[in-house]
DNA sequence: CAAATATTTCGATAATTATGGAATGGTCGA
DNA sequence: TCGACCATTCCATAATTATCGAAATATTTG
């Protein structure tokens, strides 16, 4: 992943409305939601919601497709998996594992058997 | 996590030199490095590094501590767990499992036996 | 085709952010 | 205490971004 992509990725959650639409997108699911219906939950002018959609979208987090006269807007997940790999990737030269805590938190979601077997990494005073 | 400190944390991100400096900091590891040593690595003027590290200390995704005289920047891992948690959690409702692929690569550099056990998440066409 | 609905684009305004030169503030060694 | 060094703060300038009313575009329904 170039850093370009990442800094627009980051930019495109980096802003309050913008990260409670992505939020709200995720919570929906695949499915995702219209822009209609996005508006009506989070109480955002058409205009400005049509400006942030088109930020997400241009970032490759949200995904739209057409359905009737509704566009549907999902998170894409596999953007924000690269996003994660790209903010972890080469901590302390591979010589430690530093990000045990939200890793340990989703792999105990997907699997409960595995989380006991990640270990913790030493506090820092 | 509150979405104000979320925001701030991706907007100390969301910039081509703070992502830079970021990452340099993640490869340095718990030692971190010195401002000085920082702007030689990646050619900052004084002023403006200065100016980007206040911006990712105030996020707390940056530490600070004096040595003597120099100043050591160094990441806070912590930080971008808590992070990492916020963006991804409550995803679909807590019906699936969506973010099998970054989560599986960091939980199986950590214990991999666990790695396995981890199932992925069905294509969407 | 016309009316209704859903969303985007245009355009103007306000607010925030990035940059770096110059001056300032600590910390150390002689 | 002086001078050298490291880093920050101050300041002005340039650039980018957020907001939303109004107009335009696209799609379905009558």
């Amino acid at each position: 992943m170039k850093i370009e992509a990442a800094v627009d990725r980051l930019a495109a959650l980096a802003q309050e409305t913008r990260l409670r639409i992505y939020r709200l997108l995720v919570e929906a699911g695949p499915e995702g939601l219209n822009a209609g219906a996005i508006a009506a939950a989070l109480d955002i002018a058409p205009a400005t919601l049509s400006f942030h959609l088109a930020h997400l979208s241009r970032s490759g987090l949200v995904t739209s497709r057409q359905e009737s006269r509704f566009i549907f807007y999902a998170a894409n997940f596999a953007a924000m998996d690269e996003l994660i790999a790209y903010l972890t990737e080469n901590c302390c030269q591979g010589q430690a594992v530093c990000w045990p805590r939200a890793t340990a938190a989703v792999a105990a979601a997907a699997a409960p058997d595995a989380a006991g077997l990640i270990q913790s990494r030493k506090e820092t005073p």
